[in-house]
DNA sequence: CTAGGGTTAG
């Protein structure tokens, strides 16, 4: 045996000594060897039920020493073993994430029942497990023999007993046990509260607080972390507000967990400055923290902050786990940066951090996000298991990709998988029917949907009928399918309508699509732009003038474009006519260099979208000065020559962007990605992926 | 030897 340590330093056994062995074993596990093999010298060890207790303790307290007490346990030498020294190693099994060992103990007890029979920590402790399992069976079982031995009145068993049926996804079951126990505290309370909180339950959370509140329950810092939780997933900023003053006035802001929960619920509430206020003012902030601050920003589309944030938590070195990563991800799925994200995939792989689900749902929605679908595809293969979130999310990127038929063999594959489409999943196969122009296919799906799966149509779905049928040229059927639809039409779907309007030249419901979209949502200046080019395609100017002028009238400003290009993990942003840039004179004339190139090509300008009172070359100066023109440019300026250039923009691409770019992509000889507000369009020789239709 | 609590995807 090593003798690093001087023996003087031993706390000395068998004596009653000055020294408590417990706390200097506790601080130092290194200590117990030495300990060990003292004890067995002195005879203490076989002797003592009490000391080998404390030394198996003392062990199974450090999870690398589990081992090691599993040895003390099994091998000895030791005197005859007890109740607790079971419970001792079931605890420290279901620590160390082994619940099925702790079962397996508790089971042994059973068999050994005249020797060492399970109590109130034994059944609390094997009901634990079941939880860790979601082994429901288990846990009813071990709750029968709980009942058997007269052990449901503690309160350990009974808080385990709700909290085990609440793992298990049978919330009903928790109330029941809740409902029939003698008295319930404040723990049981808790137990009730959390139990509602994971089944997502969040008003029955609120509503318990209450009849807490009314039965004079006294409530303490877990309840509120569950209630503040709560109020954020159901928006009540008001109650979550008064929770966040009684935490002041009772001076209980020092607790994280529930500084982190008021956090979550501020950020949720639309209070990002608040939340980040908290987070500001926490001491020490742990890996939840963070994550629930990124979270924060990126739920409220404040990406950007969201990704500074994340690498201010690298420089303040804390270690960030799966769930930050499906933040991170999820935010630079929004600003399409590639690179960020493929630095976060290959730390998942690097780090071995657990591809869970949700995980693996985020890398295959960013990368399909990103237009980069065949690595969405490598990512969704390499899930060890995949839900309806997965596959949508990979059904939904084959669709906004272009490829509609590999989105619609994926959903067949997915019911092949056994795996339940939801509203969600119809959304994307309805996008991949709409791009793929199958009007037949489109209607069999949007039919299934209701009377195979149980799900009713909402909005969307009906969304995604308009643009079927408008993009296929059946405007009148599509204008019919809205008037007969058994929903209210949103602007949405009249905008819809409208751009079907403008490809197939439809002026009469044009007019009409307008009319409704202008008295549901009247904010939009493409909406008018897009009819006043109905207008001009038909020859009547003068309609297309009056539609700007109407336009001008309603005080309806344009939104502004903006251009998203990433460059060595940094993501820079470009707006029309930019004048912000450093390296501006050079991407003016990178893009007057690439205007020229692709005149020579065939490129005429459109000037259609621009307004009419402006001279002809003003015009044409103004659409070659377009975000997206300008982020093309700085991409061919600064990117290795052959790499794909990727953006993505806020708005939709305008026909003059969509016509010079595929001439970009052919002149250059370089692939150009481009996100827009609705689909990707992917620029290659000359033709784009959306075959001319967006 | 005993509970209960915070962050995550389509």
């Amino acid at each position: 045996m090593a003798t690093a340590v001087p023996t003087a330093a031993l706390p000395t056994p068998g004596r009653a000594g000055p020294a408590p062995p417990r706390a200097p074993l506790r601080a130092d596990p290194s200590y117990l060897p030495q300990l060990h093999a003292a004890l067995i010298k002195s005879g203490e060890l076989t002797g003592s039920a009490k000391s080998f207790h404390s030394l198996l303790e003392a062990a199974a307290a450090s999870p690398t020493l589990l081992p090691y007490a599993v040895s003390l346990f099994r091998l000895g030498p030791r005197p005859p073993l007890s109740t607790p020294c079971y419970n001792v190693l079931m605890r420290a099994f279901l620590h160390a994430g082994h619940p099925e060992d702790a079962l397996h103990l508790f089971i042994e007890m059973l068999h050994a029942a005249s020797a060492c029979p399970a109590d109130q920590h034994t059944a609390a402790c094997a009901l634990k497990s079941c939880s860790r399992m979601c082994a429901l069976d288990v846990g009813r079982g071990v709750q029968a023999y709980a009942v058997k031995r007269g052990l449901v009145a503690d309160r350990f068993v009974l808080s385990s007993l709700i909290h085990m049926y609440a793992s298990c996804g049978d919330v009903a079951a928790a109330r029941l046990v809740f409902d029939a126990a003698e008295e319930s505290g404040v723990v049981m309370w808790n137990a009730i509260v959390a139990a509602y909180l994971k089944n997502g339950d969040w008003m029955e959370v609120v509503e318990m607080f209450k009849g807490m509140l009314e039965v004079g329950v006294a409530f303490d810092e877990v309840t509120l972390v569950s209630v503040v939780t709560a109020c954020g997933r159901i928006g009540d900023a008001k109650l979550g507000k008064w929770v966040a003053g009684h935490v002041d006035e009772e001076g209980l802001a020092r607790n994280p967990k529930l500084v982190t929960a008021l956090m979550d619920m501020y950020a949720k509430c639309g209070e990002i400055g608040k939340a980040r206020r908290l987070f500001d003012g926490m001491q020490s902030r742990d890996v939840v923290a963070w994550s629930a601050m990124i979270s924060g920003y990126t739920q409220a589309d404040q990406c950007r902050e969201a990704l500074g944030l994340f690498s201010e938590m690298q420089l303040a070195r804390v270690e960030p786990n799966d769930v930050t990563m499906v933040s991170v991800l999820s935010a630079c799925a929004v600003l399409g940066a590639l690179e960020t994200g493929k630095w976060v995939h290959s730390y998942v792989r690097r780090k071995r951090l657990s591809l869970t689900t949700i995980l693996g749902t985020a890398l295959v929605d960013f990368y399909a996000k990103c237009g980069c679908i065949d690595d969405a595809v490598e990512a969704f293969e390499s899930m060890p298991v995949k839900n309806s979130w997965t596959w949508t999310a990979l059904i939904k990127g084959m669709a906004t990709n272009g490829r509609g038929r590999e989105a619609l063999e994926l959903f067949s594959s997915m019911r092949e998988a056994g795996i339940e489409p939801t509203d969600v999943t119809f959304i994307g196969v309805l996008m991949a029917c709409s791009h793929s122009c199958l009007v037949e296919e489109g209607r069999r799906h949007f039919d299934s949907m209701a009377r195979d799966y149980g799900i009713k149509p909402r909005v969307e779905h009906y969304g995604c009928m308009v643009d079927l049928l408008g993009r296929a040229g059946l405007v009148d059927e599509a204008y019919q399918f809205i008037r007969t639809m058994p929903i209210e039409p949103n602007a949405v779907i009249w905008r819809a309508l409208l751009s079907s309007c403008a490809v197939h030249r439809n002026v009469g419901i044009g007019e009409e699509a307008l009319k409704q979209i202008i008295s549901l949502n009247p904010s939009h200046s493409g909406d008018y732009v897009l009819l006043s080019n109905i207008y001009a395609s038909a020859g009547q100017w003068k309609d297309a003038a009056m539609v700007r002028k109407e336009m001008k009238d309603r005080g309806i400003e344009k939104t502004p474009g903006c251009s998203l290009i990433e460059l060595d993990g940094v993501v820079f942003e470009f707006f029309a006519e930019d004048s912000d840039h450093p390296e501006l004179r050079e991407i003016y004339q990178k893009v007057e260099e690439m205007i020229g190139r692709i005149k020579v090509a065939g490129y005429v300008p459109n000037t259609a979208d621009v307004r009419l009172e402006v001279e002809e070359r003003e015009k044409e100066v103004s659409v070659s000065h377009h975000s997206e023109k300008l982020a093309i440019a700085f991409g061919l300026m600064k990117l290795d020559p052959g790499a794909t250039i990727r953006l993505s923009k806020n708005l939709r691409v305008c026909a003059d962007c969509h016509s010079a770019t595929k001439l970009i992509s052919k002149v250059y000889d370089r692939e150009i990605v481009v996100r827009d507000r609705n689909i990707f369009h992917h620029f290659k020789d000359g033709t784009c992926s959306c075959n001319d239709y967006w």
